[in-house]
DNA sequence: CGTGTTTGACCAGCGC
DNA sequence: GCGCTGGTCAAACACG
């Protein structure tokens, strides 16, 4: 009781600090004190008539609650202490048999204010122990942030004397290996270093100056947690709070678009120039190749296309859109066909949108903003990609859902860095790059998207290669391909019909009503989360952990069951209605399967010549700078991928029958 | 007339 | 400093 009411007091005075205090600081203190604010303005309005929501301060409120609490205690003592003085004389009996009497009505009326007080007391009792827990949950993370950093930090020093040794150990011309040396420690950096070997050479001449930015740049990544990149000049850390807490990390890739304008485009408003200027470092790229004959993938948002360009070394030419759902959203994407296979279009986006999305859009900006997440927390935590890195975890933020990758999810070095994957080889940005235009074969594999980070270092070719197997092949036929499409651009309403059985790394896009498509992929989520935070030995493994976790659980299958049979009953109605980017291709809302694939890394192109795949090989094995690491993450990505011959999954077919 | 596209010009970054 | 390239702007144009 007594804990009990001395802590209430803390709450009380905190809330008094609160309300002094600016409430700037963002702590963890300062978010239980908020809590505690927030629960105890709540009982002390139940308590007395007087709440906070009156002209009295909250200061004043508090303050009296937290007496009117201490009265209670006293007067419980004075009817204990009262008691033996009832037997003392008959006339004292008399007075005390009124006082009694008077007594037992104060004690009827407090009888039922007590009552309210216990009940009082039990909610605070709840609220300080939900509170105790919250403080116990972030010290928790608070150490393991601190014990990563340390971890790292110690990593990195090793690392440095390492090099010093090899340095003074190999002949000073053998450049090479400095350089690749270089190259580990380069990513280290937190993938802002471009894998062009002129810079690092460049790099290399300022060695001492290098190693200072490169630890400058680590710990400060690690100062910002999951920070994944850092300009060299001037940024300022952004809002620690808010990065730690997962809150909206949904921002970043925005703000990092914002700066990416420069100055001269600051149109946007003095929101964005003071975002920019907040930071201005996080960039990400996400790149998505699929087969499309349309003009543009349908992903759902309304795009306006502000220029075009002939880039060097495809003869297609570059288009340029913008989101045009918000006058200020910075989101772009650049739309380019693939110079060896023309229905192969590449859409880049950079950016996250800063408004609601249509529902059709939901699948596209969580997938990339996931996998923008991933890229640049990867590339945070790629830089333990020692051996003896451990502990700690990343946190991606999927519109709202948070997901802890442990550290060895990055240790499998399946996400890396890269100048760009695409064309563009002079992109400082980390590009990651999800590749829809095959699957992987095999029995385990149907419609595995391709997810792809570049690598910017040429001289690591460590592949890990993963299938998602959602369980057996009949179940996988009965299952949609992660992109159809159905999403159209301008309508605004979602036809999604063939996201199911995916993996969806963000949230999916659903029919509207259609709760089984978000049912199904909040399995998977979760499941894949959960498989992730599992996972310590065997990173390569570990989504397909992932999928045997999801495969496992009847209650997916049975939601993954009603969630086709919802798709294939309401299939004929999500019919295109013309968007403007659906283009000649609009009313096909066939499904796409990709073809067959077999791991483009350690298989031969797939035996329907799918030159895509073949594109892909070259692009990751032949072409040096542009070593990639690809994993099979099934993407639901509905974009529109109208009339392809190579069409010709169970699904479509089903999706035709209807 | 409003909206979106086209396209030449412009600008910045980078390498030589 | 110059040229190249990517990215953006904005006037002109097209379309419904």
């Amino acid at each position: 009781m007594d804990a009990i009411r001395r802590a209430r007091h803390e709450v009380l005075l905190k809330e008094d600090e609160r309300a002094d205090s600016s409430g700037d600081e963002g702590s963890c203190r300062e978010e239980i004190a908020t809590k505690s604010r927030s629960s105890s303005s709540s009982s002390s309005s139940s308590s007395s008539s007087s709440s906070s929501s009156s002209s009295s301060s909250s200061s004043a409120s508090s303050s009296s609650s937290s007496s009117f609490l201490l009265c209670v205690g006293s007067k419980r003592d004075d009817r204990k202490s009262s008691s033996p003085e009832h037997g003392d004389s008959g006339k004292q009996v008399v007075v005390a048999t009124e006082q009694e009497r008077t007594a037992m009505e104060a004690d009827a009326k407090e009888s039922s204010s007590q009552k309210e007080l216990d009940d009082q007391l039990e909610s605070a009792r709840a609220e300080m122990g939900e509170a105790r827990d919250e403080n116990q949950r972030l010290k928790i993370y608070l150490d393991r942030i601190v014990k990563d950093y340390r971890t790292l930090q110690m990593k990195f020093h090793d690392i440095t004397d390492q090099q010093e040794e090899t340095k003074k150990s190999t002949d000073p011309v053998d450049d090479h290996q400095g350089i690749d040396q270089h190259h580990e420690l380069v990513s280290l950096t937190l993938g802002r270093i471009s894998s062009e070997p002129k810079r690092d050479g460049k790099s290399c001449k300022t060695s001492s100056q290098g190693e200072n930015h490169e630890k400058k740049s680590l710990s400060r990544g690690l100062d910002c947690t999951f920070e994944a990149s850092k300009s060299d000049t001037n940024e300022t850390l952004p809002n620690l709070s808010s990065v730690n807490s997962f809150g909206e990390p949904k921002e970043e890739a925005g703000e990092a678009w914002q700066r990416s304008k420069s100055l001269k485009t600051m149109r946007g408003g003095d929101d964005d120039e003071v975002i920019m200027q907040q930071n201005p470092a996080k960039k990400a790229r996400v790149s998505v190749r699929a087969r499309c004959d349309t003009p543009t993938m349908n992903d759902g948002c309304q795009w306006r296309k502000y220029g075009q360009k002939i880039a060097k070394g495809n003869p297609c030419p570059r288009a340029y859109y913008r989101c045009t759902a918000a006058p200020s959203c910075p989101v772009r994407k650049q739309v380019q066909r693939c110079a060896e296979d023309m229905t192969i279009l590449t859409t880049t986006y950079e950016g996250t949108h800063n408004h609601p999305l249509p529902i059709s859009a939901t699948a596209m900006a969580s997938t990339t903003s996931a996998a923008a997440s991933m890229l640049l927390s990867g590339s945070s935590s790629s830089s333990g990609s020692g051996p003896s890195f451990n502990s700690g975890t990343i946190a991606v933020d999927l519109h709202g859902q948070n997901y802890y990758l442990p550290d060895n999810y990055s240790k499998s070095k399946q996400f890396y860095l890269s100048n760009s994957s695409l064309s563009s080889s002079s992109s400082p940005y980390p590009t990651i790059t999800l590749d829809l235009t095959s699957s992987p074969s095999g029995a385990s594999s149907h419609h595995f998207s391709r997810f792809t980070a570049s690598n910017y270092r040429p001289d690591i070719q460590k592949f890990a290669p993963t299938s998602l197997n959602f369980g057996s092949s009949e179940s996988a036929n009965a299952m949609a391909p992660p992109w159809g499409n159905g999403f159209l651009t301008t309508s605004g309403q979602s036809h999604s019909r063939n996201h199911l059985g995916s993996l969806n790394i963000g949230r999916p896009a659903m029919d509207q009503g259609n709760i089984y498509d978000q049912f199904c992929m909040q399995k998977i989520n979760d499941h894949l989360a959960a498989a992730t935070s599992q996972q310590s030995q065997l990173p390569a493994d570990t989504i397909a952990a992932a999928t045997k976790a999801i495969t496992a659980d009847p209650s997916f299958q049975s939601a993954l069951a009603a969630a086709l049979s919802s798709i294939i009953g309401t299939g004929a109605g999500g019919s295109a209605t013309g968007a403007a980017n659906l283009g000649g291709g609009g009313n096909h809302l066939v499904p796409k399967w990709g073809p067959p694939v077999t791991n483009s890394f350690s298989s031969p192109p797939p035996p329907n010549g799918n030159p895509c795949a073949s594109y892909f090989n070259k692009t990751t094995s032949s072409q040096p700078p542009a070593s990639s690491k690809t994993i099979f993450v099934p993407l639901s990505l509905p974009f529109s991928t109208p009339s392809n011959a190579a069409s010709a999954s169970p699904a479509d077919k089903n999706d035709r029958a209807n």
